[in-house]
Order: C-alpha cells, then structure tokens, then sequence
RNA sequence: AGAGAGGUGGCAGAGUGGUCGAAUGCGACGGUUUCGAAAACCGUUAUACCGGCAACGGUAUCGGGGGUUCGAAUCCCCCCUUCUCUACCA
C-alpha cells in the first residue's frame, strides 16, 4: 500500500539541495527565448562554439512541453482536492459524518495521483533547469567570430609605449629592488600568491585604491563596502556556482565563499528585487580584496604580479533597462580609459571574439595596458554586458508600462584591478633614479618617486 | 556562545486547524465632489506558474525546507534570521 509513504520520509538533517530550496527553475537564458527564438539560440550557441547547441535546446523545449501539461494536471487535480476538502469541511459542520468518510476516500485517492505527477513535475523542472545551467549566454551581434584570444579585435590603441632606459628591469625584479612587495614573506605566512604590501608599495596600493573609488563616484558611482564572504545563494545567483565552484576558496564550516570579485557581493545585493524605475540605473562601485584559487595555473606568464591568489580590485556594476543597457556598457569602458589615461599607461580596447568571452557575457570589452619590460599587454580590466542572462537568474526585474515586470540587464567591470596596473607603472615608469609616478597619484601616495 | 521571545501583504498589525491570499489601520493609485486643494466617500492596490486571443479562471506562496491532516498562516521537525538578557569582543 501507498499508505505509508509519510515513514519513508528521508532524515531533514541534511541540508536541502538547491534545486529543492529554489522549487521554481532559475534559469539563465529563458525557455520563452529558447522556444520563441530557436534560430537566433542556435546561431549564438554556435558562436560560442558551444557544441551540443541543437541537441540541449531539442530537449528543453521537449521538457518544456511536458512541464506545462503535466502543471496543468497538477494544477486541476489540486483543485478538486481544495474542492472536496471544503465539502468535508462542510459536512463535518453539520454532523454528517458518513458523508464527510465517503469524500475523504476520493480525497486520499486524489492525493496519491498528485503526489506522483508533482514529484514528475519537480524531475522535469530539475531537468531543464540542469540543461539551461549548461547554456552560456548568447553573444550580441557585435560579437566577432572566432575561438581563441588570436581572433578577438582590438577597437583601438591608446598612449605610446615607452622606451626604456638600459638598465630596465621587470617589475619582479623592481619590487625586490626597492622593496616594497614581498612574495617570500607571504609564502612564510599564507603561501604562494599571497603578497606583502610594504611601507611604499603598502602606500601605492592605497593610494590606488582611492584614486579609484574617488573617479568613480565623479562618475557617478555609489560606493558600496560589501561583505567579503558570500552565501550559496549569492554564488549560483552571479553564476560562479555550479560551474566555478573550484575556483573559489571555500569555507566549509559555514559554508561561505570568500568572493572573487565584487561583482559577486554587489550585483546579488539586487536579487530577488523589483526595483523602482526611479532608481535605475544603478550605478555602484566597491573596493574589496579578490580571492582566486586560480587551480591550474603554472607558466611564465603568471610570474610576479601577474597573477595573484589574492588581489585588490575596484568593480564598478550597473544595473539598467533593456534599452540602456549598450550606452551603459560604453560609458563604462570610456570611465576605464580615462583612469588608464590620467595613469599615462599605454592601453587598448578588445572586443572579445564568441570562442573567448565568458560563458554568461554578451559582449565583453578587455582592456589591456602595455608592460613595458615584460613587452607584453597585460589585461587589467575587463567590462561586459550580461543582458537578462544574469538578471533571470537573480530575479532582478523591475516594472516596465503596463505594470508588466520584466527583467533588468546587469553589467560590470574593473576600474581597476591593481596588481597589473602597478606592474605596468613599476616597469613602465622606471629611471636610473627610481620609479617616478604620474602626477595624478603624488597627493594621494603622498610622494611622486620609488626609491 | 547560553537562555527566552519573535519573523504575516509597501508599512503597521489581527489571526492558534476549514468558508483565510489573509481583518483593520496607514500609505499609494484611480474616481466622485471642488474654481482648485484639503476633508469626506467609492473603488483598486503582491509574486510566480498553468489554461485562454482576451475578459477571466486555476494552482502555489504568511522567513526557508520537510512532515502530520480530507484540509495548515495556525500543529510537529530542521535551518535561516531579528530582538531581550547573560557571556565575550573591536
């Protein structure tokens, strides 16, 4: 007999899975876009070199169609019940006992029926929203062809680079000449990828660090200090979780993610909100530490300042209307330039190809500046647009004419990471007598010279 | 960290097993009235999904998840969170 069922109920200590706390799918991309504009999906699928395009849309949309009858099923059956639950109610009331026994044996019938198709209907919604986990974001028509970081295009080139004096060394070499970051006492406290900050370079990186927040509250920019450690929820909301999970530093007993940028605490202050039209378009900037486990990377190119397990970045994130949300993400790249500008460092602007940009980005712009003594451009920013990619999954709408609420597209970028932009000012700006420092930063490092 | 009390709609705040998606008040919006405004009066005022061209109908949601029951805002379990007291600390 089903009769049962209540004491096989499983043991709650364990803690429910996300699909469980979050019964509705949060998608990425939308069923309703993937059915009404399968060709538009399949054509940017294609673009990202994303290999099984046809086959996981086939699918969802096939998942879709039984998700929607088997709702409706759920949703008439459930109706009865409600219906036969009042009648009983009813009859109870009025003493007839034997009346309410013969409803509630169709009742109990019903109940196993629903059961078993809300059950399926949970299965189905798991399982679209496992294949729409996969999907990246499909790119904007903008968005060159291409595979690999050969075919992204440069936009422009800014600045000449510099010649350097004989002498010149790369900045690895430079901070251990004047001493001011020191990779072996972070190995001695934490480990590999951890850097000390001292006396003038401590003062450097806070000297960058308001320069930064300062240009962008010109801009326009709030300023935001938000947490450094983040929930789960916040982790699959930005969409680091699932697929980036090994990337985060992780702590297990609170299980808490300590944050690999900004945009993670900042953009998810917005989810689960309908945010008034008054209030767009958010604009907020927020300094934070950024951790990395950066698994799997070796080589030469990370040597130094390269690449760090934990670093200093200001992240500036917007959050407008659909039809903004382009001239956001232009105005945010020329707030970019122009920091790289008043920092006299030699840049250019890529647009990432489909092969390279990130798997929840529309269109990305990466900035690189021109390290002078590795010879070599080193990305120090990178600004893209998600769309609604990120908003669906962050249920972050607002309320559109009509009284319609419809989703909001979110974008971000660095203004700026510091460590690339100190090598380049190190390597780039040094003499025979020192590292001389742009004008800009003399009055907030309160000197102009290393050394 | 220990003890106790809470978490209800935009806000305040009722509701302790049925007719409760939820009284009442405030706010907001629309209307009547007015030369105009205030006041008064009338009405509207959550989100998501399913069906429908639409009107509209259905389902779910009272911090989150699970359970008991024909039926749960209400009873039970777990988790999150707020307040008060104690402990501790910056």
């Amino acid at each position: 007999m089903l009769g049962h069922c209540g004491q096989t109920a499983k043991s709650t200590t364990r803690r429910p899975t996300f699909a469980t706390r979050f019964h509705n799918p949060r998608t990425m991309l939308q069923v309703s876009v993937l059915r009404e504009q399968t060709d538009r999906v399949l054509a940017g699928l294609a673009k990202k070199h994303y290999p099984t395009g046809p086959e996981d849309v086939a699918a969802v949309l096939d998942l879709d169609q039984r998700r929607r009858a088997l709702q409706t099923r759920h949703d008439d059956a459930q109706a009865e019940a409600n219906d036969l639950a009042r009648q009983i109610g009813a009859l109870m009331k009025s003493g007839d006992k034997a009346g309410a026994e013969a409803l509630k044996i169709r009742t109990t019938e019903l109940k196993q029926h629903t059961k078993a198709t809300a059950d399926e209907l949970t299965q189905v919604e798991i399982g679209i929203q496992q294949l729409l986990y996969k999907l990246p974001n499909l790119p904007h028509a903008s968005v060159p062809a291409g595979r690999t970081a050969a075919d992204n295009e440069v936009v422009r080139e800014h600045g000449a680079k510099p010649d350097l004096y004989a002498g010149a060394q790369p900045h690895w070499e430079l901070i251990k000449k004047y001493d001011i970051i020191d990779f072996e006492l972070g190995i001695k406290v934490t480990g590999a990828g951890f850097p000390v900050y001292k006396g003038q370079g401590a003062r450097l990186q806070r000297a960058l660090i308001n320069f930064f927040l300062d240009e962008a509250r010109a801009a326009g920019y709030t300023e935001i200090q938000p947490p450094i450690l983040v929930n789960e929820a916040s982790g699959y909301g930005t969409g680091q979780l699932p697929d980036k999970e090994g990337q985060m530093y992780h702590d297990a007993a609170d299980n808490l993610y300590l944050i690999p940028t900004a945009e993670v605490p900042v953009t998810n202050l917005y989810r689960d909100e309908i945010i008034a039209v008054e209030k767009l378009p958010i604009r907020n900037a927020a300094y934070t530490p950024c951790f990395r486990r950066e698994a799997g990377s070796w080589g030469a190119d990370v040597r130094g300042l390269n690449r760090l397990h934990q670093f200093d970045k200001i992240e500036i994130v917007q959050i407008t209307q659909p039809e903004h949300s382009y001239a956001a993400l232009d105005q945010m790249v020329a707030h970019i330039e122009s920091l790289l500008q008043k920092l006299g460092l030699p840049y250019r602007v890529l647009r990432l190809c489909g092969g390279d940009m990130g798997f929840t980005s529309a269109l990305t712009y990466d900035l690189e500046v021109w390290s002078a003594a590795q010879g070599r451009w080193l990305e120090v920013s990178s600004a893209s647009n998600f769309e609604t990619y990120q908003a669906n999954r962050l249920k972050c709408r607002y309320r559109a004419e009509g009284g319609k609420t419809q989703l909001l597209h979110t974008l971000n970028g660095s203004a700026l990471a510091l460590p690339r932009i100190v090598a380049a000012l190190l390597e780039n700006n040094q003499t025979a007598d020192g590292i001389e420092l742009p004008e800009v930063l003399h009055s907030y490092c309160g000197f102009g010279r290393i050394g």
